[in-house]
DNA sequence: GCCAAAGTGGAATGTCGCGTCCGTTTTCCA
DNA sequence: TGGAAAACGGACGCGACATTCCACTTTGGC
């Protein structure tokens, strides 16, 4: 689209293709995959990556980008259908953990490692500062309530973030065995446990 | 010692040394630290390390080995000492944190991507395994006792242990800002919390 | 003090992955 | 359909590391 002209087909197709590719090696295996790797997935040569993305770490910002933003707007609307903070929490750890079970990696983050090169985008320190407040959020609302216990919200919420983390996810599935749900439910009743106001 | 001679001692202080150098550096920042890095902190060549440790691998191997038994025995001492499940689990928590603060790389361990080169040895490994192990063992006496919740013990420990991981302190310590006794106390509280039988 | 064995340091080598370059292929417009 | 422009792909260059090699130094036994 360019001077006049449009943009060429080929061209096109590679550029998803390509986003394609990245996005499941990522998603499976973190930032360390090859070039090489993710050109021949995409069925391309890795000129054609480097067309698009003047190095590594900018495919990997663009497919972290677009994992994170969906993540959190699938996380917003979660949350927002609940009306309750057990709901909301219950809702908040469901569809964390469903996403883990395809995007482990992508969705790992962890936000005191701010400079390890691509393996952490700001869009994935962002996404858990989001989920960070959005559990901060619930508790505030359910202390309010009375139904939540007294405490520091920002430390109540970074305890439960961390039964977020796709690798609790991961770890919990080969201790339990059974599905996504299932792991689910159990970190919701530990955390809503966690949490609580006492009798 | 070998074939009726002493070891020459500038060999075993050069061994020691850089046995100290690497636990520093992979302490610190975990095995992506480069063997001339280390050779260059112990004040040797890096020839030197290769006459002991036929690879990285291996001399990641040793340090990890010592830091792991050091620190599941220090957590069975602390244990030991305490005679109900809520104290137990206080100890573990704190003895973890404190040792985080020093060696938060060396003591990550994530027991579900086992295949990771070398930055998860087969020791720390068995570090988490046997955290686990002391985690449901008071878990268990706790049900027994009628003060923890009922609950798949196993999973309630797994749960538990993602909270006992550096990372998590590390995060903690971010939020809260206090001492590693202030970050670990926050956590007895939310694990004892998360598992006491209802009132 | 002498010397053979043990140990040392760091230059050299091999491997691997990122990013570039350019001859070839494809597409689009007229 | 012809040809210019855009895109392609993969061989190649390069830097970063792990590991090897060997001329030189230190040590322990005599």
């Amino acid at each position: 689209m360019v001077n006049g002209r449009r943009e060429r087909k080929d061209a096109q197709r590679n550029l998803e293709r390509v986003l394609q590719a990245a996005h499941e090696l990522f998603a499976e295996r973190g930032s360390d995959v090859t070039m090489e790797e993710v050109a021949r997935r995409a069925g391309v040569g890795v000129g054609t990556i480097y067309r698009r993305f003047p190095s590594k770490e900018h495919l990997w910002a663009a497919v972290s980008h677009a994992a994170c933003m969906d993540a959190q707007q699938c996380l917003y609307q979660a949350t927002a259908q609940q009306h309750d903070p057990v709901g909301k929490l219950r809702a908040l750890i469901m569809v964390q953990y469903r996403r883990s079970e395809e995007q482990s990696a992508l969705l790992d983050m962890r936000p005191e490692a701010a400079s390890e090169s691509c393996a952490n985008s700001s869009d994935q320190q962002q996404l858990y500062a989001a989920l960070h407040a959005m559990l901060q959020e619930v508790i505030v609302e359910g202390q309010r309530r009375g139904t939540i216990r007294q405490g520091a919200p920002d430390v109540l919420a970074a305890l439960c973030l961390e039964l977020l983390n796709p690798r609790t996810f991961l770890h919990l599935r080969h201790i339990v065995g059974g599905s996504a749900e299932d792991c689910a439910e159990h970190a919701v009743q530990f955390v809503v446990a966690a949490l609580s106001a006492r009798g």
